[in-house]
DNA sequence: GTCTATATTATGATAGAC
DNA sequence: GTCTATCATAATATAGAC
């Protein structure tokens, strides 16, 4: 039960930084201290394995955003947070690219339940960024367009500094959205 | 010579539709009409194959930009027909992501010398949206700004677009950006 | 230059001893 | 429940006949 845990967090950080396909069952063993004959008592196969991953980083996610809305105060300002995680993670993100845009474009072109998953945890995103603006007093179409725009301008910000290997490209593009989202508040 | 023409296509197709790493030579050689016993006296490995391709795809964008530097009259009309590229292409868009985006992901976490060669196709794309700008009268360092925030924006949507397959997503975003081109003209 | 047959290696997955 | 040994498969790549 010990080894399960580990497998999934030794395989959460490797199917980031190495790619899914690209994990090997034997650098998951290695990396998780657990002999690789041992994977199949805990998961069924290696898309398995990325099942387990993805729930925990929905949970996470969702945990997130849970306290960001209880315990920040404005709309604005939690907007504001969202945007800052791409320069708390910016090392990372440079490297390494989204862990959810990279899964996508990875998944995007293969069969099966995975992709879904991936798409779900997109879905949070979306919605609580669509659902800052609707208590700005938008409409839930305009709150949508809106969030999807964000989510673009976030994603492709994060594919370019990971092209560039360049963490400041995203602390530039954070300021400019930041910017954007004060220019798209209601005017009182 | 007339084979190395055919496996080049081939690739081209199937490493965007398909991944590179998930197209395997089998694949290749039956889409190209080629005993796969045959590549190794046209390319030397499976990355070469790649560098082919990406030179194929770096000289067709290059020809593409300079026709439209050429017979567009204005800066203003050159960065719309820059975003169309997104409505033109939204089906293939929609279901395997963007050519460029895509293989940046995917080779951003491999060693080599074959993300450089993809970065130059995004710096191709960067420095003529960059001279739009630059025309309309902005300096270097804001013309640069603008650009890699189009760029973003474009690279983002057809990710939100691939997670979704949903080209109309592609059509609202490219009104957006389009509107947006229009706010950001120097004003006279 | 073209193609067949094969080598080599690494993968995901199993069987079965302890 | 844990681990060793091994399978089957598929991939990239090569040797060598024509």
């Amino acid at each position: 039960m010990q080894a399960k845990q580990a497998i999934i967090q030794a395989a959460r950080r490797l199917f980031y930084t190495r790619g899914f396909e690209k994990t090997s069952f034997s650098e998951l063993a290695e990396a998780a201290g657990v002999p690789k004959g041992n994977f199949y008592y805990h998961f069924k196969s290696k898309d398995d394995v990325l099942k387990a991953v993805l729930e925990v980083r929905h949970g996470d996610i969702s945990d997130a955003l849970a306290k960001w809305s209880e315990n920040i105060d404005t709309p604005e300002l939690r907007l504001s947070r969202f945007v800052e995680m791409l320069t708390k993670d910016q090392e990372d993100l440079a490297h390494y690219g989204c862990p959810t845009g990279s899964l996508l474009t990875e998944l995007g072109k293969k069969r099966g339940d995975l992709k879904p998953m991936v798409v779900a945890i997109m879905d949070q995103y979306l919605s609580f960024v669509a659902e800052q603006w609707r208590r700005l007093g938008y409409s839930q179409a305009k709150a949508q367009s809106l969030a999807t725009r964000l989510l673009a301008h976030c994603q492709g910000a994060v594919l370019l500094a990971h092209a560039y290997e360049d963490p400041k490209l995203l602390v530039r593009e954070v300021k400019s959205i930041k910017l954007w989202i004060k220019e798209s508040l209601p005017k009182n």
